[in-house]
DNA sequence: AAGCTGACCAACCGCCTTCCT
DNA sequence: GAGGAAGGCGGTTGGTCAGCT
């Protein structure tokens, strides 16, 4: 749209903003707040669109902006923002309290993008420049001229494409040693997991990490592939992920269900996630594997951990939207993989909205980039298949 | 001192999405 | 459902300033 139709009407003012209208802005959004910005350059008495009003607002004057530059913890989170979630700006900046996502940009495009490729990376697609070098190699040229200007993180997919990740964890005899195999050519997902190590406080084949631990490696691609989910529950009030369920000898990653209420101070998602607390499990049950699934509801205060014994399901709640992941007991022997109707079209969804989902932000789900599993969401990670009455998700 | 260059940053432009009628 | 208005976002531009020649 550009500038708005109300622009053309009158000859208004363009480029810097002088003190006098900064004042008159400010005074007028303290006032009455912004309500409809396409009258708030009238009722404010400037000389400027709706939209550059608007641009200054939220650029300059309002009042939560942090000023001055940008520490290195910040500019950290911000590279890692962007490998997951390329040039969406005013994503990253949501994640970065009183940062523009003007400020963002310009600070990538002036500084940081600069940074990167003297450390040897390439800004666009967090890889090392020598293998970003060698996958162009016998690449036709690109039909853009400006291939710069496809700027958008490496990991960034688009639906059609299939990103192939598939995290392994091992364990060593003895259990103490949880090893993560990613066994992709993505190595963002790797930077993005490296600050998030795994420590293990083992017993014999149940290894419990801390939050972010888990976080680190919890194998969400699993989820992709077949029935075996994997999640279990034992009677320690925590929800289990086993990497291979199919094998019971494997290690058992171990999380407590408090563990889903993070703060992540510090570290790749701040927002915090709201995880009703109080999940209780089935002293009955303690092992039941099964099916995982996310569904989507619209009432938070609905949400809870349930269970009927041959099934439960713990919903997690951000903003408005409710994801559940159903843990279906597949140990019994007849146990037939459940499929579960979900309303809705799953790309209902955008990307933000995956983004908000707690399993992303929280601490499950840190190390295996939220890009990530949005390229398996959208491409099938759920296998959403269409029916009659809406989509179908087999895990 | 003058000119050049690059970094930085505020603001604009244009596209897309959402909302409203 | 169509179309217009408005909001939101990312890409780009252009002005300013500091450092260098």
């Amino acid at each position: 749209m550009g500038r708005h139709s109300c622009c053309y009407k009158q000859k208004l003012r363009k480029g810097l903003w002088s003190p006098e209208e900064d004042e008159k802005l400010l005074n007028y959004i303290t006032k009455h707040g912004h309500g409809c910005w396409s009258s708030v350059p009238r009722l404010a008495g400037l000389q400027r669109c709706g939209k550059s009003c608007r641009l200054r607002w939220i650029n300059y004057l309002r009042p939560d902006l942090k000023r001055g530059a940008f520490n290195q913890q910040e500019e950290n989170l911000i590279i890692e923002l962007h490998a997951v979630l390329g040039n969406r700006w005013s994503q990253i900046a949501a994640r970065l309290p009183g940062r523009t996502d003007n400020e963002i940009k310009n600070l990538w495009n002036s500084c940081i993008k600069k940074k990167l490729r003297q450390s040897g990376i390439d800004p666009n697609t967090h890889k090392p420049l020598s293998e970003v070098e060698n996958d162009n190699k016998g690449k036709p040229p690109t039909a853009n001229r400006n291939s710069e200007k496809v700027s958008v993180g490496s990991n960034e997919l688009k639906f059609s494409e299939k990103l192939p990740i598939e995290f392994s964890c091992s364990s060593s005899s003895n259990g103490n040693n949880m090893t993560r195999t990613p066994q992709t050519q993505d190595l963002l997902l790797e930077t993005f997991t490296a600050s998030h190590y795994c420590s293990t406080s083992t017993t014999t084949t149940t290894t419990s990490c801390r939050p972010s631990d888990v976080v680190g490696y919890f194998p969400f691609q699993k989820l992709n592939y077949g029935p075996n989910i994997g999640f279990s529950m034992n009677q320690s009030t925590s929800l289990s992920y086993n990497p291979n369920s199919s094998s019971s000898s494997e290690m058992i990653s171990e999380f407590n269900s408090q563990t889903v209420i993070p703060t992540m101070s510090g570290s790749l998602f701040q927002t915090p996630i709201h995880v009703k607390p109080s999940v209780s499990l089935p002293s009955d049950n303690p092992s039941s594997v099964g099916l995982c699934e996310m569904n989507r509801v619209q009432n938070w205060e609905g949400s809870s951990f349930s269970s009927n014994g041959s099934s439960s399901s713990i919903e997690l709640q951000f903003e408005s939207n409710v994801y559940s992941w159903g843990l279906t007991d597949c140990g019994k022997s007849n146990a037939e993989p459940e499929i579960r109707t979900l309303e809705g079209d799953p790309d209902d969804l955008k990307w933000s909205e995956y983004l908000n989902a707690p399993f992303l932000l929280g601490t499950t789900m840190q190390s295996q980039s939220s890009q990530a599993m949005y390229n398996e969401v959208k491409q099938g990670i759920f296998a959403p298949e269409t029916t009659e009455s809406g989509f179908r998700y087999a895990c």
